[in-house]
DNA sequence: AATGAATGAGAATTCATTCAT
DNA sequence: AATGAATGAATTCTCATTCAT
């Protein structure tokens, strides 16, 4: 049974039929959550037979996990990159700030599917995922800068637990809550929404964080 | 056909079928989602033959979107009442604050409902829920205190939707990702947390917001 | 239990609930046939409480008959009285064409139920309408007039029971495959052919049976 | 999915599942009908498991205009073909009352089916037979039939619609109202009487039709 | 690897009928 | 006589999974 490329998932080439599964049962989950989701149509989808599936997945729930498995695992190397811890504290914040939305923007199925595992007190995928972030240091990034900033007497010493839930929080809430916000707000264009809101988040995170110099 | 009772379905009078019904199924679509809940474990739930559900509801989509909306009607009444503008500024962003936790603490099914309706890009529900929230003024309210803010000089004139959607996910962003920042961060004691976290949010928003003195 | 009055049926006067259920049956198994036919649906037409259906008439099954008998018992009277045998055999059957009109005209009902009877090969019903019909004399009616015309010399002695069937068939067959037949031969004005018809029945008919003079 | 060979709903040689899933249906609609129709007794009869009929066909609705179309069409072609337009006049429609009959006698579920439909003013399937019938050519004849008789002076100028249905009507009308009619005048050999028939009717038909010599 | 057909265990929905009042 | 609520036994339909080839 051939190894299922990882970078496939993105790139183009023609691809194997294992391949075109983890595409098409992605796409379906992502749409319709683990239950919602119909064995018929990603073969459809897939442009095989349904049997096949369970040639090389054996299970729907199994295709499941293996396509997130699969998808997050070709995330968090993408992430790893795009964080250059070499600029100021402020230039690292706006990175990961950046990461942050590179994910769910360029990632069209990331997002219902963390929401579905998020609202499933029995997921097994939860701490997969939890996992997959923490690897990626864009959660010990900050507190190193936050730490350092306190250290040196710029930013006030809270509760950096409570610092770092603020700025994630900030960062993807967001892209959670948007369809909901949006109405409210009456936010029309959520691509400049986005744009803007980057700097906004960094912005009144940094002078939340700074010591005042009365 | 007796009337849902709004006030029932928290309360644990005697209920009606009709309203059994409804709580069975609050809890069943919150543990499973739409998909996964199952008509015969709601009815069994409710202590009702299977048939009354759909003497009273027609189908499964209808039982779940009318228990939902039953619920979340009971529940803008509660937060209305929960926000007392008589305060300063820093007090009612408290108040608010506060809200958002009880939603969340007092009402176990709200969580994974909205975390799946979120999830579906085609909910019809969502545009029922913003409406709700509307009507709370748990949004508006935010934004007086900011617009006054600005104008007595004491808050800089930064994008107020920007500082809206900030405000609102560090409230209630922490609600939604805990199972996953939890383990990350070791967060052991949510209690705690979120006691803490209350502070920690209008601390750092208020400071995040006010004009520098120098 | 107050008797359902025969006359009822066709009258308008203020009816009793028994009397509506019967109506309100009569149409819905017209429509529907009786396994189409829905309990529910004939209680909100009669405008009573579906229990009364059953208080009445114990069964769905009980009912369908007994809207049928007294359906057909209220026909009778009428088609007896249509007939006149005073006149001579070409009135007479010009009569009985009438009658045969009359019955399937002025009675939307008849149709569609005798037709799913005849096509039940378990029907109950059929040997009841049989027996309906032999009562109402329309078709010994025939039979008297033929022998009469043969003894006469003037219509041939021909097989009287294939006679009768044919005249009997040219009459109400065209009420059974109107449908299809208007179709074919594009008949748009139904009403217009049906008048003209009865004339062409009886002539075609008559011409058929009469002995040829040279 | 295999195409259902058409042939093979009259023949008896090894069928696929889905021949032998419109057989069975075919008798199964025949002697209830479409709402006494169980899915659960055609699939047994079939042998095959239930799913398959969905599988095939999606629907229980579905199947049966499946079933009824293809059986419909298989009748056209033994229709067409027993049509033999080279002897006389007499002979033709001898013919014509022969393909009645055979359409009846050879085809046990064609009654039953064609009377429901009749009844169903909601229908759709009538005018699909209708569009056989015509194509089948059995009505066109008489008419070809009739007017060159007319123009011959042989036959009676009279109204040729009504000729045609009296003369359609005769043929079929039989077998509609067999069940009730064979009480009425004591047919107990209903074979028998359809033998005589068809003479009679030819008889009867052409010696209305003639012209007087007088 | 691949396919069309098949299966079994559900799951939603329906509906005649009855009950309690 | 009358009603709203309730019931149970079907009945249609679904879907993950497997089989035979």
């Amino acid at each position: 049974m051939p190894e299922t490329n990882p970078n496939k998932v993105i790139s183009s080439e023609p691809d194997s039929s294992k391949d075109r599964i983890i595409k098409a049962a992605l796409e379906e989950f992502s749409n319709f959550g683990l239950n919602g989701a119909r064995v018929d149509r990603i073969a459809q989808k897939a442009q095989i037979n349904k049997a096949m599936i369970y040639y090389y997945f054996s299970s729907k729930e199994n295709l499941y996990s293996e396509a997130v498995k699969t998808f997050f695992g070709s995330l968090i190397n993408k992430i790893k990159d795009s964080i250059d811890q070499s600029g100021s504290a402020n230039d690292t914040l706006n990175n990961i700030s950046d990461a942050y939305a590179e994910i769910f923007i360029k990632n069209n199925y990331i997002r219902p599917i963390m929401l579905r595992e998020l609202a499933d007190s029995r997921s097994a995928m939860i701490e997969k995922i939890a996992q997959i972030l923490q690897e990626s240091h864009l959660i010990s990034e900050i507190r190193s800068i936050l730490e350092e900033g306190v250290k040196k007497g710029i930013l006030r010493p809270v509760n950096l637990n409570q610092a770092i839930v603020s700025f994630v929080t900030m960062n993807i809430g967001y892209f959670i809550i948007a369809p909901i916000i949006d109405r409210i707000l009456k936010i029309d264009d959520r691509e400049e929404f986005l744009q803007v809101r980057k700097k906004a988040v960094v912005d009144l995170f940094f002078n939340g964080m700074k010591v005042r110099q009365s």
